[in-house]
DNA sequence: CTTAACGTTCTG
DNA sequence: CAGAACGTTAAG
């Protein structure tokens, strides 16, 4: 496919007509009507209205990036202009029905402008049927029982009462106006499967598709299904064979085991809690169930907080009244902050979430929201994601997915990696459900891993035995449909925007050291706060590392989750992501700027997968782990070392992708002389070499390194050579010609002697003090 | 009218 | 099936 690819573009230019015909013979039929006419599965009703551009959202917003293929085809950047694509950096979030579509009964425009009411603006606005086509007020319907199913997905778009009484839902989930599918290069955006059981749904809930209305801050949904994550409460990593069984139900019920974690948890919170949250429930009446849940997420929140307080030293408000201060955020901020469906995208509204839950009767043609298992919620997550300029989709990412995105170096106790445990695992249960569904085998219960792989630690007898790297997701798992969008343009603001009109005083930097005490999963909750928190807490400075290692399904949500924060360091290392997701990662975090990714660990991904570093260019990474990656040999090698594939003409660099890389790990592969060869002549700054349980590695690979001549020779600080079996005492000797090496881990090298390395140290003491600081392992003593 | 690009079909 | 192509629509 590149290769079919980068010939394509090699004829770009020469826009002819044979070539033209060559390729592709003139369509015999004449001017048919091909955007217009209907696919015989098309079901009835009228012609279907284009959708075009919101024009408000934030990719309307952006200019072309000059880059993406659908750019490069464009007449304006010197392509052939066939394509007559938007750029994928342009396109629309929201698209949005023509401003000549008017009503099918009253053939009038939407109306919803007219009225100040939230409530009956959805029946004034134009809706169009997903699967009839048709657009109507739903005030125009002379339905009177049956309800429209909104699509959360897209802006004025339902399943109309008509069709959907008629069991017509199901067929078109996806609606009009998506082109975010899977037939676009470069798009994460899957078609979604049907969701087949449709486990009750007791509450038939309207949905407030109005994209003009304000949500008002409703944490209870979102706090309500995320708090079970939060409470770390010690669950020790269940069998995989159980997982599927009490995942189900933990998905079945929202009231589940971990849940009664967090009440417990919240017992010990302090009193003045205590008493603020008795404000708070006098300010919710309403929502019965959800008040409780609500108020222990809350409360969840201040006890982060005040267990922190202790952290906050060395900021002036860390006394009570900033305590005051920051718990009054708690009430004040949402509310008028957080009226921010019409961000950048009026048209495309949240879906939201936050008040799906909130009964509202009495206006006419009800839409309901179907609440749906799983993959619904994850279907709303996505279209938040969609529709929200800024939105919540992150704390999903960590929430809904149950995937948290973690800091390694704020994971250090048991408790928090075992509660992460307990997340991932909880995001495995997703794909459990899926794989279950598509191939009749979890396809976690095919590839488990034990929890804690590593070179020295794994297996230590055997290295070979490697464990089975995942393979690319079943299709199923990157179904979602998901339009990732790049950091907001405008920066955040400075001060919290209060319901008043005023602006909270405390500013932007100081929230911001806050934040900075706050680990990956409290800065998520707190995103789900308010639109400027969740601005806030994305702030790439608090996410430099981000750590899904072993996230067994990688999904579009998380990956613009990841984009949003920009990290320095990414660590997917044993997860299932695909070639298409990663390239597609790789080309959004810029090389430019010091924005870059320094960092990339994808250990146990598949070659197919790492692959994607082949065809572009990062040249700012400095460490770039790929051990145990199955089928990375030689041969790939190579093509990683080359340089990239992706340039366009005329940008061409043609030197190694990966020239300033400074810590490679290339543990557990089968790798030969020959890559050690290219490593030596492309990483001139190589410091770091992992060539642990590389069984082919041997001391001539050492002498290649030290040859004379090489850069890595002097650049080389720290190798490791553990559980190489093929190396012997010899290397040592070429070991003495490196000036900067100080640590060489020879560790389980069944060929080196404990004399060799005493010898070594001996004869190096003169210029280099080293020590054994294990058998093997040599140091330099500092 | 021009330009952008949607939503479909065609193709490998 | 993904990607390319293109007729046609929407907007200005």
């Amino acid at each position: 496919m590149a290769l079919s690819l980068s010939g394509d573009e090699e004829e770009y230019d020469s826009e002819s007509e044979q070539q033209r015909v060559a390729n592709r013979p003139k369509p015999k039929i004449g001017p048919t009507t091909s955007a217009v006419k209907m696919p015989s599965s098309r079901s009835s009703s009228g012609a279907r209205r284009r959708r075009t551009r919101c024009r408000k959202c934030e990719a309307c917003l952006r200019n072309e990036c000059g880059e993406c293929h659908f750019c490069r085809d464009m007449k304006k950047f010197g392509g052939p202009g066939r394509m007559k694509q938007s750029c994928i950096m342009r396109q629309c979030i929201a698209p949005v029905l023509p401003h000549t579509a008017v009503c099918l009964v009253c053939k009038e425009a939407g109306k919803e402008d007219t009225l100040g009411e939230e409530d009956d603006k959805f029946n004034l606005m134009l809706m169009e049927c997903s699967i009839c086509n048709e657009i109507v007020h739903p005030n125009c319907l002379k339905v009177s029982d049956a309800s429209g199913v909104v699509n959360d997905e897209l802006p004025n778009c339902w399943e109309c009462p008509k069709c959907n009484h008629a069991g017509k839902s199901g067929k078109q989930k996806r609606g009009p106006g998506f082109k975010y599918a899977s037939n676009l290069p470069g798009s994460l955006l899957r078609e979604q499967k049907p969701v087949k059981e449709e486990a009750d749904v007791s509450s038939a809930i309207k949905r407030r598709p109005d994209r003009e209305e304000t949500p008002r801050f409703r944490p209870e949904e979102p706090l309500h299904r995320q708090l079970p994550l939060l409470s770390p409460c010690s669950l020790s990593r269940p069998r995989p064979e159980d997982k599927l069984r009490k995942k189900r139900k933990l998905f079945d019920d929202d009231e589940d085991e971990e849940d009664v974690g967090m009440r417990k948890k919240e017992r010990s919170d302090e009193p003045y809690l205590s008493k603020f949250l008795h404000q708070i429930k006098k300010e919710e009446e309403e929502d019965g169930r959800y008040e409780d849940e609500n108020d222990r997420g809350r409360e969840h929140l201040f006890r982060i907080a005040a267990e922190r307080k202790g952290h906050f030293g060395d900021m002036e408000q860390c006394n009570d009244d900033f305590k005051n201060e920051l718990l009054s955020q708690f009430i004040k901020t949402p509310v008028g902050d957080s009226d921010q469906s019409h961000c950048s995208s009026p048209q495309a509204g949240p879906s939201s979430e936050a008040g799906s839950e909130t009964q509202e009767k009495g206006s006419r043609p009800k839409a309901r929201h179907k609440r749906r298992l799983p993959h619904r919620e994850l279907s709303r997550e996505l279209s938040k994601a969609l529709n929200q300029d800024i939105q919540k989709s992150d704390d999903c990412l960590d929430t809904e997915n149950r995937q948290p995105i973690k800091v390694e170096p704020e994971m250090e106790n048991e408790e928090s990696k075992r509660f992460f445990r307990k997340a991932i695992e909880l995001g495995d249960q997703r794909s459990h459900l899926k794989s279950k569904e598509m191939n009749g085998t979890p396809w976690e219960l095919r590839h488990f891993y034990p929890s804690q792989i590593t070179p020295l630690g794994f297996n230590r007898s055997t290295p070979t035995n490697r464990p089975a790297p995942p393979q690319s997701p079943p299709k199923c798992i990157q179904m979602e449909r998901h339009v990732i969008r790049p950091p907001p343009i405008s920066p955040p603001p400075d001060r919290l925007p209060l319901k008043d009109g005023r602006t909270h005083v405390i500013q932007r930097e100081v929230w911001m050291k806050i934040f900075g005490h706050l680990a990956h999963q409290e800065l998520c909750v707190c995103m789900r706060i308010c639109k400027t928190w969740n601005r806030w807490c994305c702030d790439k400075r608090l996410w430099t590392t981000i750590d899904l290692s072993r996230c067994t399904s990688v999904t579009p949500l998380m990956l613009s989750g990841i984009i949003r924060r920009q990290p320095l360091s990414l660590d997917l290392s044993w997860t299932n992501i695909s070639k298409k997701q990663l390239s597609w990662l790789i080309n959004r975090l810029p090389g430019m700027e010091g924005s870059s990714l320094r960092v990339l660990k994808l250990s146990g991904c598949s070659w197919a997968a790492v692959s994607a570093l082949c065809s572009s260019s990062c040249p700012l990474l400095r460490t770039l782990d790929v051990q145990w990656v199955e089928g990375l040999k030689d041969a790939q090698m190579r093509d990683l070392l080359s340089p990239p594939t992706d340039n366009r003409p005329g940008q061409l660099d043609n030197r190694c992708k990966l020239r300033n890389v400074q810590d490679l790990r290339l543990a557990g592969l089968d790798i030969t002389d020959t890559s050690l060869r290219l490593i030596s002549q492309q990483m001139p700054l190589l410091s770091s070499l992992d060539l642990s349980y590389c069984n082919h590695i041997n001391d001539q690979s050492v002498n290649l390194l030290t040859a004379a001549g090489t850069t890595t020779r002097d650049s080389l600080t720290e190798i490791n050579l553990s559980v190489c079996n093929r190396v012997t005492d010899h290397s040592l000797n070429f070991f003495k010609r490196c000036g900067s090496i100080c640590q060489i881990d020879l560790r389980f090298c069944k060929q080196v002697t404990k004399t060799a390395c005493e010898r070594f140290i001996a004869e190096m003491s003169v210029s280099v003090p080293f020590r054994l600081q294990e058998e093997k392992l040599l140091q330099k003593a500092s």
